[in-house]
This record gives C-alpha cells, sequence and structure tokens, in this order.
RNA sequence: GGCGCUGUAGCUUAACUGGAUAGAGCACCUGACUACGGAUCAGGAGGUUCGGGGUUCGAAUCCCUGCAGCGUCACCA
C-alpha cells in the first residue's frame, strides 16, 4: 500500500461517513470503489445499493448522505454527484498533481518492498528429440513474464526448467541417426542442433509409417505390423539398453542430447529468457521412488498383488492413480516426485510455480494431492500455472503432419516483418546496419510477445500463421513508439527541472496521473490472480491516454514554462513506467524507431 | 461415458472478480493545426456476451440445463 494510495484513503474515509451518516460500521471490504466511466463527472464512484438496507434509504438518496459527509470532512472530496446507485467523487486537482509531484519526486515511489517469500518457477519443459515450437513460445513467455511479475512484487524468485530427455522419443531420434545420418553432425551440416536432431525424429516416423506398411502388404494385421516394425523394436531395445546404462547408447544419447541443447541455449537467449538451472528428467526419474515407499510405510498408498503401488484419490474425487510399476520401475509422477523434493532441498521455497499446459491440469492436481498426503511442505506449496495452448485454425499443431509453427522461424519472419516496416516508414536511416538490426529485433520480439501476453494465460489461443502479427494499434510497438515519443520529449527539452504545479488539470493530464497512480496496485493485483495479461493491458492504457494527452495539448511548445517542465516530467515519468511494465513482460524499449 | 476447460462485433480481445449505456485494436468508411515523431489522434458503422431457465436492486461474471469445440481419464512422458 503506498502512501500516496488515493483509492485506499477514499476506502476509510468511506467507512467513516458511512458510520457517521447512518450510524453503522461497514469494514472496507464492503466499500466497492472504483473508476468513474467516462460518461460521469468525477473519478472514484461508490456502489451505494449495499447501504440501503443501512440507510432505509433510495439507493440515490443513501448516496447523497454518504456524499454530503464526504464533502464535509474528507479534503479529497470536492465535489460528487450521484447517478441511480453511483455516489461520484471528484477529487481535487491538486490531491493528483501531489500525487504526480511524490511519483516524480521519489526514488522509491514504483518500488515494492520485500516479502521475504521464496519461490520457485518451472517453465519451458521440452522434449530433447525435437525443436521448439510456437507452444513453447507462449509458454517461456508466460513463464519468464510470470517470474519477473512475481519478483517485482517483492518475492525472491528462481527460474528453473526441466528438460524431458529420456525416454521413447530421444531414442527413435538416436535409432534413426544411427541408420541414415552417414555420420553428420550439427557442424557439418550446418545445421542447428536441435533442428538436427529433429529432422532424425521425423526420419524415423517415416521409415517406421514405411516399414509399418510393408508388413501389411505381406498380410500382417494393422496392429500386429505396428508393434512390431523393426525399427520401433530397435527403439524400443535401445531404451532398454538406456536403462541398463549401456555405454555406447549412453555416449550417443549424450552426444545428441549436447546437439539440442545448443540449438536450445540459442533460442532462449534470442527470445531473450533465462533459467537458474536445469533439472533433467534422466538425473531424478529414479528418486520418487524413496518418497513412494515412504508413503507405502505410512500406509497412505497401497501395493497390488504383482508389486505395483497405488494412491487411492476416489475420496478426493479423482481415480486411483499408479505411482509405481510392478517391476519397480518409476512412472511420470514418480520422477515429478522426486523433482519436488530435490527442488525444496536445492531452494526451501515456499511455493512452487510449475508454468505449464492445461493438459496436465489432472497430472497437477494429483501430485499435488500425492504430496499433501505424504504431509511434505513443498506439497501444498504446488501452484500449476495452467495456460492454454496454442491452436492453429484447424487444430492441434501435429509434428507428423508438419504443421508445427516452428519457433525460430517464427522469429525469423518477425523481424523480417519488423525490418519491412521501418524501412517503408524510413525515420531512422540514419541508423549504422548493427544498430538497425539490434532495432529489428527489438520491435519483432515486442510484437511477438506483447501478442501472446496480451492474453489471458487461461485462454486457449488459436494462432493463424497466414495472418501477420500487427505493429499498429493494441500492439508493443504501439507502447514502444510511445515510449520513444516521451524519449524524443526529454532530449530536447533544456528548461528547468519540474518542482511542483497548482494548475487546474487539462482532462488528459488527470487521466495519464490517475493510470500512474495505479501502477503498483495493478502490479499486485496481477501478481494476485497470476494473470500477466494485467500488465499487458495496463501499459497499453497508459500509451493510449499519452498518446490522447500528446494530441490535445502541447508538451515543449506550451507558453507557461511551469507547465512545460511538469509535462516533460509526466513524459519522463510515464516513460518509465511504460519501459518499467514492458521490462516485466520481457520486452525492451528503443529509444528511436 | 466420467471429470475438467473454453464459448463476447467479421477477426484478435477487455471488463479491477456481481455494478452504470459491454470497452478496445485490426479490417471497412470519414476527418486531423505543413506535425514537440502520423507506427498517432478524432469520428462512423459493427453486440440476443452460444441457446434456455433461475438467484439478485443489478449477471458476460454465480446456480441448473442444453449445444458446440477442446483436453483428460496409459504400468506414455
Amino acid at each position: 500500500m503506498k502512501s500516496y494510495d488515493v483509492s485506499h484513503k477514499l476506502n476509510l474515509a468511506c467507512v467513516q461517513a458511512i458510520e457517521e451518516a447512518f450510524g453503522r460500521e461497514v469494514s472496507t471490504n464492503d466499500i466497492v470503489l472504483q473508476h468513474t466511466r467516462k460518461d460521469f463527472d468525477g473519478q472514484y464512484t461508490l456502489v451505494t445499493f449495499p447501504f440501503t438496507r443501512y440507510s432505509k434509504l433510495s439507493p440515490e438518496e443513501t448516496g447523497k448522505a454518504i456524499g454530503e459527509v464526504l464533502q464535509k470532512n474528507c479534503p479529497l472530496v470536492q465535489q460528487y454527484n450521484t447517478v441511480k446507485g453511483f455516489l461520484n467523487l471528484e477529487i481535487e486537482d491538486q490531491v493528483w498533481l501531489d500525487v504526480f509531484t511524490t511519483l516524480h519526486r521519489d526514488k522509491e515511489s514504483f518500488s515494492m518492498p520485500s516479502t521475504g517469500k521464496k519461490v520457485v518457477l518451472e517453465y519451458c519443459g521440452p522434449n530433447t528429440n525435437k525443436p521448439l515450437h510456437l507452444g513453447h513460445i507462449r509458454n517461456m513467455l508466460i513463464g519468464y513474464a510470470s517470474a519477473n511479475l512475481l519478483s517485482r512484487v517483492g518475492h525472491q524468485v528462481h527460474k528453473v526448467n526441466i528438460y524431458n530427455d529420456r525416454g521413447i522419443a530421444i531414442c527413435k531420434s538416436m535409432v534413426a541417426w544411427k541408420h541414415f545420418g552417414e555420420g553428420n553432425t550439427p557442424q557439418s551440416t550446418q545445421t542447428k542442433g536441435d533442428h538436427f536432431v529433429g529432422e532424425f525424429y521425423v526420419a524415423f516416423d517415416q521409415a517406421y509409417k514405411k516399414q509399418v506398411e510393408e508388413r501389411i502388404a505381406e498380410g500382417k494385421t494393422k496392429e500386429e505390423a505396428e508393434n512390431n516394425a523393426p525399427l520401433l523394436l530397435e527403439a524400443r531395445f535401445m531404451l532398454r539398453q538406456w536403462e541398463k546404462g549401456d555405454q555406447e547408447v549412453i555416449d550417443l544419447w549424450n552426444m545428441m542430447n549436447s546437439w539440442v541443447y545448443e540449438g536450445f541455449e540459442q533460442t532462449f537467449s534470442r527470445l531473450g529468457v533465462d533459467f537458474e538451472k536445469h533439472y533433467k528428467e534422466s538425473d531424478y526419474y529414479q528418486d520418487g521412488k524413496r518418497l513412494v515407499e515412504e508413503g507405502l510405510q505410512q500406509g497412505i498408498y497401497t501395493q497390488r498383488k504383482d508389486g505395483s503401488i497405488w494412491v487411492d484419490l476416489t475420496q478426493e474425487g479423482l481415480d486411483e492413480k499408479l505411482l509405481l510399476r510392478g517391476d519397480g520401475t518409476s512412472v511420470y509422477i514418480t520422477q515429478d516426485m522426486g523433482i519436488a523434493e530435490a527442488r525444496y532441498q536445492d531452494f526451501g521455497m515456499d511455493r512452487s510455480v510449475y508454468v505449464v499446459a492445461n493438459e496436465q491440469d489432472y497430472h497437477f492436481k494429483v501430485l499435488k494431492l500425492v504430496l499433501e498426503k505424504l504431509g511434505k511442505p513443498y506439497g501444498k506449496s504446488i501452484f500449476h500455472l495452467s495456460y492454454g495452448m496454442v491452436d492453429l485454425p484447424s487444430g492441434r499443431m501435429k509434428s507428423r503432419e508438419g504443421t508445427v509453427v516452428d519457433a525460430d522461424d517464427l522469429l525469423d519472419e518477425m523481424v523480417k516483418t519488423a525490418r519491412h516496416r521501418t524501412e517503408e516508414l524510413g525515420k531512422v536511416d540514419d541508423l549504422s546496419p548493427a544498430e538497425a538490426e539490434t532495432l529489428y529485433h527489438t520491435l519483432a520480439l515486442s510484437a511477438l510477445k506483447y501478442f501472446i501476453l496480451k492474453v489471458n494465460p487461461k485462454k486457449r489461443v488459436i494462432f493463424n500463421p497466414e495472418d501477420s502479427i500487427d505493429f499498429q494499434g493494441h500492439t508493443g510497438p504501439f507502447i514502444q513508439y510511445t515510449y520513444v515519443r516521451t524519449r524524443s520529449v526529454l532530449r530536447r527539452y533544456k528548461g528547468k527541472g519540474f518542482e511542483q504545479s497548482q494548475h487546474t488539470l487539462h482532462e488528459t493530464e488527470r487521466d495519464v496521473i490517475i493510470l500512474l497512480h495505479d501502477y503498483c496496485a495493478t502490479l499486485q493485483r496481477a501478481a494476485d490472480a497470476d494473470d500477466v495479461s494485467i500488465v499487458a493491458e495496463y501499459a497499453y492504457q497508459v500509451a493510449r491516454a499519452y498518446s490522447k494527452l500528446w494530441s490535445e495539448v502541447k508538451i515543449l511548445n506550451e507558453e507557461d514554462e511551469n507547465l512545460v517542465a511538469f509535462r516533460v516530467a509526466l513524459s519522463r515519468v510515464t516513460g518509465e513506467v511504460l519501459a518499467d511494465a514492458m521490462s516485466i513482460l520481457g520486452i525492451t524499449m528503443p529509444e528511436r524507431m
């Protein structure tokens, strides 16, 4: 809660006013204060319906009674008006000017105190047998931005990644490389490592399909053919060899995975995301077993005749769930239990956030319950930040059908578009080639990141590769452009610094100040809701309000030099808030564009 | 089939968690001091918030029901 928070002060004033007017104590939580709609006079509106039962008056009369007391007692309130059950409060301009003076003068005005809470946030979680795609991009952007947001509101955040680096999938790539690779490497073929390995995953699938067809032609049933095609048998054999620790297989596996990691690192860095630690499934997949044994000892889990271990979640409305196979090998959830434990040992976090698509909602419900039943502190700390998957107009992306939107290709495409648009406008023809390239990259990423992050993470999104992503309107580049304007003003201004002002506010000035005033509360709301799109939406509103101000008042060409100093200061703070909000989203601001 | 998620202008979306006449952007039409940066601003047109009930002073939001799409219910990960 900031000392300059007008709505908080108003909230308290309303509580007192209601007590004075009707002799009833109400809680601050009962007060619904909202920003006044544009069509009415005022900046805050109190909804008075809930208080009619105390006042025994009509909603409108209730509002008048409260408004009367507020006008008399509360120095913030200049005037009031009522419309039906809504009491609109007009705040003194000087209040807003004082708020702005604080925002402008006090370097700490947008900082937030440490909460002392440790958060581990996992995102990305790719398989190591193929390159990253649009789904991973959404995951990474949401993950990275959420981590920034949580950190911005005072938590200590650790970003981690999990590599799904073992299993049948990577074995397929390995088998295919042995057969068709001819000893080639990413270096020898000038191919990005993850793409290189991905090509063999596709090659496996094609060769496998061919084998299946041949065997069907030989008179085998479809099922027979699919289950016993030599390539598949070979991949399964390789998986078993891997689990046995066969050195040749392990070496091949290490080599191919290292190619993939190198490729991933390039994409991470291009996208501007990073991790404090990468967990590898292969290092931990055995580790959950001890926890399962523990649960079995405590009688929380049950063992069947075949030796498999299960947890009964029917009381919780779910099913019975397998935790350990009859032969003692672990399943997906077993390893996630182990990794949760490892993570707690590494970081001792208060909260563990998993940024994973909503197709795994059920899995995380189970994981949380299973660990809670064990009484582990990291059980109840689990939060699945479940986001909607990215689909194409034709439905789900399918690698087999080649409809996957590749992350690197999409980035290339965006940079190309940014270059075209920038060259078309011709505003920065004097930049050096290197500066220009940096700018195209900055704009391209802004367009892409904003496009994805402005949507509520929970919603499923449909991405049409045919439609290009906009650079105008409700977009990242528009917000960057607004920032660039504020920078342009600051570059040109040679006058004195702003101290304070007492002028009558222009409507657009008031609108901008109120938005800046709301910044910290908005960040908090976004963090509480684990919804970074709230930050994106806010940045857009600020940019729009400033653009409107730009068109309606003069800044540098205003005659009153105090007013110029004020508007320059307003431009500075606006620019800083825009840059800060966008940096949470992982978007950087150019000085010119 | 059980469970879960989603459904808002042609398209992409917002609505501060139950509040005023559902707010923007794109696309379409019209206009903007020879401009402190026009990647902008202003205006127009575009809505049965999937359908039907219910709760409430008040519902896009909560409850019931139907429809559509998707996910999940593997000794896959």
